[in-house]
DNA sequence: GTCGTGGCCGACATCGATGTCATACTTCTG
DNA sequence: CAGAAGTATGACATCGATGTCGGCCACGAC
């Protein structure tokens, strides 16, 4: 995998700004007042045909593109921009959720700014500062960690904050959430129901409040079904595949193996998979999180829509914009259980 | 999945803005004039310590952000945004060049703004359109279809175009592409070494120019290899993934059928898998384009680097912006060949 | 013929910041 | 101690558009 690099053609492109022609110099050009201009162009009333003619002509023959700045400065200063504060968009669950976003903001004229947090805390809040400078109308955020009472505090300012999968601690806030417990609890009663009793839990960082309320729901279907031979195969804070992959290996070396799995995110869920793969009777295995290829794979899943749960935090964030000023609204995204043949293996001894 | 709402917080958020406040108040509070306040804020030399100070309260109190589109506005109206217009984010190839983009600029202190083209040519004009008057720096296109001149034509008005993945056909302007021709030609020439000669190629719609380029390299394999007998299994302009599984189907029931597939891209690649699953017997399989768990199902794949395609294409509008006005370039991204197991099956009579 | 009305147009202020230049006051320097 | 040099500050123009208001002209009504 390598890149080259090679100039193959020999024209010249324009590197230096020419600078754009200005409103004044199509109005002078059209023989009018800069005012003139401005309304020909925005067709508004009241301009004769014949000038609003030379306008547009003079218009085009330099290339005159209004300025967005100086139109939105002169409107109040704001923009027509809507950010969003998420983690890196190769993670499938976080493009789904802009996609979502970006097509429900485009009906109305709005436009998507990403910014990818690392996950960090620290650089979030750098990045709402940023947004805010922008003067975006609404920020929408998948928030990194634990603390964003700064962030709400800025709700205040005019300023629209919108939280997705993660809600707003301390800060009142409109979000939008994934019915987690609820999700979790399916699949735990589901395994148990196929049988299964020793269950092994992964779950990601456990500061992260969808990964708390996977467990939980998960521990209350164990509750439920008056199991506790899960406990000993609990395992919490796996943040990265490599790590998943590594802990369902210890997991099934034990003995008795669990003879069964449940991850709580897509990227355990690959970790399981990958250590799956080329082991021997293989237990059975749920994840949270649908993903491509899930089908081909055969892995029954606990799915969302994450394009809907974009597509309902931009309209929230958009009621806001056309000055809606109820209180703090949640929505929340229910969970699908999607048997595919991995989650129905039964138990072997 | 049914998305349920409810009001549960009973703190009003508001909706109205309060307006923001000015440099003037901060520094009407401070006591001291306009631009004194300016050069506190911007850390310029000649403030006394203790005004400095003072401006700096006022603004925390008040709560004061600088107005970025003000200051562009005096700057040059120019924002510090680049924009992307492309296809859907949920297409994996898309959302891991934005992130490749996003990385790069972050960098600069650049911000990507992202678009939908609905891989529709009209909308994406007026996408540029828009662009063009939020005055972004740069602007990245993975072109949707055929004609880009007209992008072209603005890359002389000193807004740097970088096209992605398509070259622009007309249009001299900057360009990162995968190499296209040279990965299909190693497909075609490893299904050829293992035997395989009824190889069925399953290609998208033929206007784009990377999948012409690709069934171009596959071509010259077979003929390099002495091999005709692919040419009764050639599938073009496949468009989504039902159509591929579709395709691939009718492909396996023909009488002799095919002992291996070369699919030219993700979306194909996921319907023949589709189609794969639960046939007997299976044919060998090679797709274009990489993807998430190709390594759990086994399937070769003929890899690239999105990621660092948009890294190279924010690279090369970076050097724009910065003043390079040198002849348009063009970027290629090599491609590799990672055995897997699907494409070292061997034919099967 | 006068007045009112509506259509067309332009002068000027304005949005919120920054750049330029002038000014008052210190502090050196010889 | 006069003049030079430097520091701290403010008045004002400016970026490129839009909003307000007022002027001029033509036309119809009385």
């Amino acid at each position: 995998m390598s890149a080259s690099r090679s100039a193959d053609a020999d024209v010249a492109v324009d590197g230096a700004s020419p600078r754009r022609p200005t409103l004044t110099q199509v109005a002078a050009m059209a023989g009018v007042s800069l005012k003139t201009a401005s309304r020909a162009l925005n067709d508004e009333p009241n301009v004769a045909e014949a000038t609003g003619r030379r306008v547009r002509e003079a218009a085009d023959l330099l290339g005159y593109r209004l300025n967005g700045i100086a139109r939105e400065l002169r409107r109040g200063a704001t923009s027509a921009l809507v950010g969003l504060i998420s983690g890196d968009l190769t993670n499938p669950f976080y493009s789904a959720v802009a996609s979502g976003i970006e097509r429900e903001l485009r009906q109305h004229g709005l436009q998507l700014v990403t910014a990818n947090n690392d996950e960090d805390a620290e650089l979030e809040r750098a990045l709402v500062d940023a947004f805010l400078e922008r003067r975006v109308r609404a920020l929408l955020v998948v928030p990194s960690g634990d603390h964003h009472e700064n962030l709400a505090a800025e709700g205040n300012h005019g300023v629209p904050f919108v939280f997705l999968d993660r809600p707003p601690d301390g800060a009142v806030a409109d979000a939008v959430l994934i019915d987690n417990a609820g999700g979790a609890r399916t699949a735990g009663a589901h395994l148990l129901s196929g049988g299964h009793r020793r269950i092994a839990l992964i779950t990601d960082l456990a500061r992260m409040a969808p990964q708390r309320d996977r467990l939980d729901g998960f521990v209350q279907a164990m509750a439920a079904g008056g199991n506790e031979q899960w406990r000993p195969y609990l395992r919490t804070d796996v943040h990265d595949v490599r790590r998943a992959e590594e802990t369902v290996r210890e997991l099934l070396a034990l003995d008795p193996a669990p003879t069964a799995l449940f991850t709580t995110n897509n990227r355990l869920t690959t970790g399981a998979l990958r250590a799956l793969r080329g082991h021997p009777g293989k237990p059975a295995l749920i994840g949270f999180d649908d993903f491509d290829l899930a089908d081909v794979i055969g892995t029954t899943v606990v799915a969302h829509d994450p394009v809907a749960m974009g597509r309902e935090a931009a309209r929230l964030a958009y009621e806001r914009i056309s000055g809606f000023a109820g209180p703090a609204r949640t929505v929340t995204i229910g969970t699908t259980l999607i048997p595919r043949g991995s989650g129905e293996v039964p138990p072997q001894e």
